[in-house]
DNA sequence: ATGTCAAATAATATCGATATTTTTGGAGAT
DNA sequence: ATCTCCAAAAATATCGATATTATTTGACAT
């Protein structure tokens, strides 16, 4: 019963909803990089036991969010444009070869799906930035999940995850709103309707290079 | 003191202890895929406790290795053809970028490092099977780690890993020796010594297609 | 016989406490 | 003053026990 009275009941395991909000802070720097991340203070923070800590944070060791040091704890993932350029790398790659199977495999219902999201970003912009992120991931992620390739879709995400984790640090996670973002993405969106493979892969990659340099010139301070 | 009564003081933590020895018997296929893995029955095979073994559990899913299930415990992952064609899809988009970036980076140091790598894969081939294989991959890594990208090369890693475990899963971990493995092996180390970026990794994906379509067609059992 | 529901059983998730290990801080020697 | 080494403090890793949750079993009604 120890679970249940805090403030609501809304996660299924103390593990999962840790698990969640911790991932919240490191994506939003909230839990800055490289910090040392203490098991007691986390307990303290999420009022919950050590062992749904410890299995929290080895979780996010998967999404190379956490380090783990051997015997030492803990500690959130450092931040290098070396780190940066790798995921802005990685991403054009995986993200590419994910959208042409996406839209090799194109039918009425991947393409309803798309409009929707797209649809639903848009509206999601005029809400908080928080909402507009999961929705924008969720755009993102529905162009390529056509694909039918899981592994390379946990990668794609993972990626995306670890990307936004440098938009927040750069800018508090909504300066690079100001580019026509909008447009880019009703770009990228056509073409794939179209499947017009090359040019949605083209505006995909541009989209990212374009945040890429954004962001890698606000890099060096 | 209890951690150090069993038969040798060999491991340093628990943790990391029972997360190699896992990892050893899901790929090697000594836990069957889809099998659930109890911890109480875990906690016997490894005489350890059950945080520990939940927490290498936890770290297996990392490696898509361990399938968790949320309230309702862990199993080995599930393996599949569309799977296996997964990874080797993944593997030769990942492990083309990689090698070229290696090349692309090459020096004395490196090639000193491929042909040390591949020596000791010759001389481990004539020992057991396990140490070859150690060997096997300390050479394909050795190609790709000059690349520089950790984040790449930790795909590489895993995509490898799981790979293997599809070899031990069709044949025991062993027949595919009789094709000769070894002079493929010496065209790609030759090419990457040369620096020959184009033949080196067509001569890399032609090695993993072909294991790929001898194991292929073995899995339709 | 078969399907459904409830009690019994088993397994997981979580807690609190303890043993190890790392880190810190200070006393003594050079 | 600075360095080394040892003791105190803090933090991690691990254990054993308990509370929760899933699964099975068997009785009852159809």
């Amino acid at each position: 019963m120890d679970a249940m009275l805090d403030t609501e009941g809304k996660e299924t395991s103390a593990t999962h909803g840790a698990y969640r909000r911790l991932r919240e802070m490191i994506l939003t720097g909230e839990l800055p990089p490289g910090q040392k991340l203490k098991i007691e203070q986390l307990r303290g923070l999420l009022n919950t036991g050590a062992s749904p800590v410890r299995e929290a944070l080895s979780l996010l060791t998967s999404d190379m969010l956490v380090e783990r040091i051997d015997q030492r704890g803990f500690r959130a993932a450092p931040v290098s444009k070396c780190n940066f350029e790798e995921i802005l790398l990685l991403r054009c790659n995986l993200e590419e070869t994910a959208l042409r199977a996406s839209i090799a495999n194109a039918d009425a219902a991947w393409e309803d799906r798309l409009v929707l999201r797209h649809h639903h970003m848009k509206k999601a912009s005029q809400n908080g930035a928080h909402d507009f992120e999961d929705a924008h991931k969720a755009f993102h992620m529905a162009l390529l999940d056509n694909s039918k390739l899981p592994l390379l879709l946990r990668y794609c995400s993972q990626l995306y995850d670890l990307n936004i984790r440098y938009r927040y640090l750069a800018a508090g996670g909504s300066s690079y709103k100001k580019r026509d973002i909008a447009a880019e993405h009703h770009h990228i969106l056509d073409a794939a309707l179209d499947h017009e493979a090359d040019s949605a892969t083209k505006h995909l990659i541009d989209h990212y290079r374009r945040t890429g340099e954004y962001l890698s010139s606000q890099m060096d301070s």
